[in-house]
DNA sequence: AGCACGCCGACT
DNA sequence: GTCGGCGTGCTC
C-alpha cells in the first residue's frame, strides 16, 4: 500500500500507547511497512507505518513524517506475526515492536567503511610482501576486503598495503558498512548419514520442498544424529533461496555447534544472542532484512528478526524451559515459531530427546508429523535406572541419603567418576519446626513458611524475599534450642553430602548462588572438565549441559515432582533422566540413575524406570487430561506487582473476587498468592492463576478481566499465558 | 517511555 | 520570596 505525499499514515511506535499514532506522509510518499522516524512532543522516535490513518485527530495538529528509514520495509507477515503474537500474550503492540526492533543505530545512516579492491594491473616495483598482498588480494576474488582482513591474510603491515593503494595497484571503496555474511554453500557434502537418518531427512525435505506450513516434531535421543538431520533441512531450504533459522537455548550456543555448521556449509551463520557486539547485532539485523543473512543460529529473540523469506525455523531442545521469556513481553518462542512460521508458510522442526507433553500431544493428535531417531551411535546405552524404595532404607529422621545411593556414590568415587544428587529444593531446609509446641516459622507477611539458608545463616521466605535472623527461641512457645530444620534443601544435602564424603569435591549449583548466567555457565564447564567429584543441584544442572564423565544420578525425592505444585514437575523429572541417559551415552560409559521414592508403584516412577516413554506419556497426559490441565486447558496467569506488598494482595484479593468476565467463558480464577520469583528488584509480585477449557476466547475474556484494574507507575500487571515456572 | 506542567516544603 | 520534590497527563 503506497501513500503520497500529504496522506494520512497510522504509525506505530514502540512508545507505550496503546494504539498507532496519525501523521502525514512525507516528502516522496512512503509504504506500508516503511521504518520512519517520526516526532513525537519535543522528541524524533522510530516507528512503522502500519496502515491508512485513522483520522480522528484534529488535523491542525497532524505532524508530518519526518524520514523513511534507509531498511527495507517491514513485511506483511511480519506485521500479522506480531499482531497475532501481541493478540496471544496479551501484550500491548509497541512493547511487541520493540522486540522486532532491536537493532542499534536502526535510526541512523548506514554508515560507511574503506574496503579494498585490486586495481589494474602491477605496481611498478613489485617487493616480496607486495607479492604476497597481490596473492591474498587476488584469492577474495574481487570481493572487497578491509585493510584489517588484507593484513591478516598476507602477514604483512599496513604500510605495504598503503604503498600499494599509493601506486594504483589497489583501489579504494566505500561500502556500507554492514557487508553480507559469506555465503554457505548446501551442496557441500554433509557428515554421511546413517539409512535411519537418511530416512528421517528425508520427511523435512518433503516439507520444506513443499514451501508451506508444517511442524515436525524431531525426537531422537543424545547422539542419534538429530544436528545432521536438521542441517539437511537447512542445507534443502537455503537451496531453494530461502532463509533459514535455529533456535537454540541460550547455554547451548557454543562455540561448537557454529564449527559444526561451518564443516556442513564451509561458512559460519549469522548469529544471534545477548552475546554478539552491537556492531555484529546491526549488521546481523540489517543483513536478514536485505537478505544478506541466509542463515540465522541465534537464541529465543532471533525470532523476531526481519527475515524476507523465511523457509525453515529448527527450534533445537525445544523442551528447553528457557524458551519461555520470564520477564517483559512472556512469550514461549517454541509456540512463537509455529505462529510465525505459519504465517510464512515456512517449516518448523522441534527437536528434542525428550519433547514436552505439549508437543508430544500434538503429534498424538495429528498438528504435528512426528519422525523418531531410535538408533544410537557407539556402544552407550541408556542408563540403568532404580528406585530405591525408601520404605525399606534406614534413613535416620533429617538425612535424605539412603545408604543404596551411598553405596553406589561411593562406587564412582572410587572409578573416578562423576555423580550428580539432584533435588529440586532451594536452600538448606524448607521447615523450621519447634519441636516443643509444634509451630513452624512463617513469613510475616506471606502465608509461607520461611525457608533455612544456612550459607546465609538466615532464614527467608521464598515468597516475599524477606530474610530474618535464625532465631534461638521458638517464637511461639518460647522454648530455647528446640527449633530444627525439616525437609531436604540443596544446601543441606550438600552438607549431609561433605560428611557422608568427607574426601570428595561438592558442587553446589542452585539458582541463587549465582548472579549471572555468564557465571553459572563458566561454572558448569569447570565441573564438567571434572572440577567436582559430586554435583548437587537443583533443576539447573538439566539445562542443555554435557557432564562427559558424569555416570551416576540419584534423585533425591522423586515424590516432590510429582505431587508439588509444579504442573510440570512430573515431565521435568522424566526429561531430565532422559537427558542424562544421553550423556552417558555420550562419554561411552554405561550410566546409571537412582530415585529415591516412597511411592515405587506410582505409574509416574513406573514409567521412568521402565524407560518407556510412551507409557509415560499417556500416563501423564491421562491425568492433565482429567484435571483439566494444559495442554488438554488452557492456562493463564496474572501478576502484580508493586514496592507495597499489601498492595498487590489486597488488589490480587480484589480481582478474585470479581471474576465475572471469566465465569462467563467457563474459567475458574486461584489465588492470589506470592509469583514464582516473589520479589525482583524491591517490587513484591502476587499472581492468580487462571484455567479454562481448551478452545474458549481467554484471551477476551482475560482482557476484559484485568481491565478493570488501573496500573500506574508503582502498580504494574501482567498477564502470563501458558505459565512454566510454579514454584 | 520521556518530558512537560503543576502544586506544596526548605532554603538563599 | 524562589528552587525543586516527583504526582498526573500528554504525545498524532
Amino acid at each position: 500500500m503506497r501513500f503520497e505525499a500529504g496522506d494520512l499514515v497510522a504509525v506505530l511506535t514502540t512508545q507505550p500507547l496503546d494504539r498507532t499514532l496519525d501523521y502525514k506522509a512525507p516528502e516522496g510518499g512512503c509504504v506500508q511497512g516503511d521504518f520512519v522516524e517520526v516526532p513525537l512532543g519535543p522528541r524524533k522516535v522510530v516507528g512503522v507505518v502500519w496502515g491508512p490513518g485513522q483520522g480522528d485527530w484534529d488535523p491542525a495538529k497532524l505532524r508530518r513524517v519526518l524520514r523513511v528509514l534507509d531498511t527495507p520495509p517491514m513485511r506483511d507477515e511480519m506485521r500479522a506475526f506480531l499482531t497475532r503474537a501481541a493478540r496471544y500474550t496479551l501484550t500491548p503492540m509497541p512493547a511487541m515492536l520493540r522486540l522486532a526492533t532491536r537493532a542499534p543505530g536502526l535510526g541512523d545512516a548506514p554508515s560507511m567503511r574503506k574496503v579494498l579492491v585490486a586495481g589494474e594491473g602491477e605496481p611498478a616495483r613489485m617487493t616480496e610482501a607486495r607479492m604476497r598482498v597481490m596473492d591474498a588480494l587476488a584469492a577474495y576474488g574481487g570481493a572487497p576486503v578491509t585493510q584489517a582482513e588484507l593484513v591478516e591474510a598476507a602477514g604483512v603491515s599496513a604500510s605495504v598495503i598503503k604503498g600499494l593503494v599509493a601506486a594504483g595497484a589497489i583501489h579504494e571503496q566505500d561500502t556500507p558498512r554492514d557487508l553480507p555474511y559469506p555465503p554457505l554453500d548446501p551442496a557441500r557434502p554433509g557428515k554421511p548419514l546413517t539409512p535411519e537418518q537418511e530416512a528421517a531427512a528425508g520427511h523435512l525435505l518433503h516439507g520444506i520442498e513443499a514451501e508451506a506450513y508444517g511442524t515436525t516434531l524431531l525426537k531422537g535421543v543424545t547422539g542419534s544424529g538429530k544436528t545432521e538431520v536438521y542441517l539437511e533441512a537447512v542445507a534443502a531450504c537455503l537451496a531453494k533461496g530461502r532463509q533459514a533459522l535455529v533456535l537454540l537455548p541460550e547455554i547451548a550456543l557454543s562455540a561448537e555447534f557454529l564449527t559444526r555448521v561451518e564443516a556442513r556449509f564451509g561458512a559460519r551463520p549469522a548469529e544471534w544472542h545477548s552475546g554478539v557486539t552491537m556492531t555484529e547485532r546491526r549488521r546481523c539485523w540489517r543483513m536478514v532484512a536485505e537478505g544478506g543473512a541466509r542463515f540465522v543460529v541465534g537464541a529465543r529473540s532471533a525470532l523476531f528478526l526481519p527475515f524476507q523469506d523465511l523457509g525453515l525455523i529448527v527450534v533445537d531442545e525445544e523442551h528447553d524451559t528457557s524458551y519461555k521469556q520470564e520477564e517483559g513481553v512472556l512469550y514461549n518462542a517454541r509456540d512463537m515459531a509455529v505462529l510465525r512460521a505459519s504465517l510464512a508458510s515456512a517449516q518448523v522442526v522441534l527437536a528434542s530427546a525428550t519433547p514436552s507433553l505439549e508437543s508430544w500431544a500434538n503429534a498424538e493428535a495429528g498438528k504435528y508429523l512426528r519422525v523418531d531417531l531410535g538408533a544410537r551411535f557407539g556402544a552407550a546405552e541408556l542408563p540403568e535406572m532404580a528406585a530405591i524404595d525408601m520404605r525399606a532404607e534406614e534413613v535416620p529422621f533429617g538425612r535424605w541419603l539412603s545408604p543404596s545411593l551411598k553405596r553406589a556414590v561411593t562406587a564412582r568415587l572410587e572409578a573416578g567418576e562423576q555423580s550428580l544428587l539432584f533435588l529440586n529444593r532451594r536452600g538448606y531446609a524448607p521447615v523450621t519446626l519447634c519441636r516443643a509446641c509444634g509451630h513452624q516459622i512463617g513469613c510475616e507477611t506471606c502465608d509461607a513458611r520461611m525457608v533455612e539458608h544456612r550459607f546465609q545463616k538466615r532464614l527467608m521466605c521464598h515468597q516475599c524475599g524477606a530474610t530474618r535472623a535464625i532465631p534461638e527461641a521458638c517464637p511461639s512457645c518460647e522454648a530455647e534450642g528446640k527449633l530444627a530444620a525439616v525437609g531436604p534443601g540443596v544446601e543441606r544435602l550438600a552438607e549431609e553430602a561433605a560428611e557422608a564424603f568427607p574426601d570428595a569435591r561438592i558442587a553446589v549449583l542452585s539458582s541463587d548462588l549465582f548472579g549471572s548466567a555468564r557465571a553459572l555457565k563458566a561454572q558448569i564447564v569447570e565441573i564438567a572438565e571434572g572440577a567436582a567429584d559430586i554435583i548437587i543441584g537443583t533443576q539447573l544442572v538439566a539445562k542443555g549441559h554435557n557432564f562427559p564423565l558424569l555416570t551416576l544420578v540419584g534423585v533425591i525425592d522423586a515424590d516432590l515432582g510429582l505431587q508439588g505444585s509444579d504442573l510440570r514437575a512430573a515431565e521435568r523429572t522424566f526429561q531430565l533422566m532422559r537427558q542424562v541417559a544421553g550423556r552417558a551415552g555420550r562419554a561411552e560409559k554405561r550410566g546409571e540413575a537412582l530415585l529415591q521414592t516412597y511411592q515405587p508403584d506410582h505409574p509416574v516412577i513406573r514409567a521412568i524406570l521402565t524407560g518407556d516413554e510412551e507409557a509415560f506419556w499417556r500416563a501423564e497426559a491421562g491425568e492433565r487430561h482429567a484435571a483439566g490441565m494444559p495442554p488438554y486447558g488452557r492456562m493463564a496467569g496474572i501478576i502484580l506487582s508493586s514496592p507495597d506488598l499489601q498492595e498487590v494482595f489486597d488488589l490480587g484479593n480484589a480481582l478474585a473476587r470479581n471474576h465475572a468476565p471469566l465465569s462467563a467463558v467457563g474459567a475458574t480464577v486461584y489465588g492470589p498468592a506470592p509469583a514464582p520469583i516473589a520479589r525482583i528488584r524491591g517490587r513484591h509480585r502476587v499472581r492468580l492463576l487462571v484455567t479454562a477449557p481448551k478452545g474458549v476466547a481467554l484471551q477476551d475474556a482475560l482482557a476484559r478481566w484485568v481491565g478493570q484494574v488501573k496500573t500506574g507507575p508503582n502498580l504494574r500487571l501482567a498477564v502470563d499465558i501458558d505459565p512454566q515456572s510454579f514454584f
